[in-house]
DNA sequence: ATGATTTTGCGAATCGTTCGCAAATAAGGC
DNA sequence: GCCTTATTTGCGAACGATTCGCAAAATCAT
């Protein structure tokens, strides 16, 4: 059965994400956590994550090393990110034409694309 | 110093590689290996693929899990995939625009397209 | 406040991946 | 072939991220 309650830990775990709008790692919330004088422990933090992951309050995003990192933004409306390389700044992209995309970016964000990645999944012929 | 030694093990795990034209754990290439009665430790088969990976002959992919998994396929010429969720079948798919993929998708590979990962890397307006 | 239910903290366990090092193997020159 | 040298392998230990079990603490409803 799950409840909702409305904790310390859940409070100052969403807290953090309201402050850092990017996508951040479990031991760099806990880090946060940490400076800021809240004792949450790591544990609190993953499953926190989890919980508000499972509400739709929070996406999560695996890093080039693999790693789970998540943000706070709403899935529900299906969309991609432009994540900066430099300082993980992210802006919500929506899936157009990929052709105006690069374009748009750099009209509406000034952002300068300079990498992508896809992946399309479904059934193939033969297993349909 | 590298120097492209020729051995059993990585012939073996080459081997697989080109029997399975999918994405496989370094786990599933090992299962193979033993299967085969072809005794290889699961650290060469990581420093196998590592080392192919840096050849540029094998491309790596997280999966879902976060796990890596790796394929016979060539990155130099930029390209993404259709992968089948029921049986792993990779497609190249080059990168026109986004909107009428799906549609050549179905017409040239049969591939029913129900899903899709996209992210845009570069640096943002205030980071140059 | 009381009791039922959920969450937390802690440490241990797990899983994929990497590392250190000695033994085995491959390449090259004789 | 044989020797020398550089590279690769196997093994087990170490590692880092994530999960788990369980008793103690916190939340909610009455
Ligand atoms: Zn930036
Ligand atoms: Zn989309
Ligand atoms: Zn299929
Ligand atoms: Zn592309």
């Amino acid at each position: 059965m799950r409840a909702d309650y409305v904790t310390r830990p859940r409070e100052q775990i969403a807290g953090v994400l309201r402050a850092e709008p990017r996508f951040l790692s479990a031991a760099e919330i806990h880090r946060a956590l940490e400076q800021a004088s809240a004792r949450v422990s790591l544990s609190t933090v993953y499953r926190t994550l989890e919980y508000l992951r499972s509400k739709g309050d929070v996406t999560e995003r695996l890093d080039e090393a693999g790693e789970s990192t998540f943000m706070l933004c709403e899935p529900a409306h299906h969309h991609h990110h432009a994540i900066c390389r430099v300082c993980g700044r992210v802006d919500d992209v929506s899936c157009a034409a990929l052709g105006q995309i690069a374009e748009s970016l750099r009209a509406t964000l000034g952002f300068e694309l300079d990498g992508h990645n896809m992946e399309f999944l479904g059934t193939c012929r033969s297993c349909r």
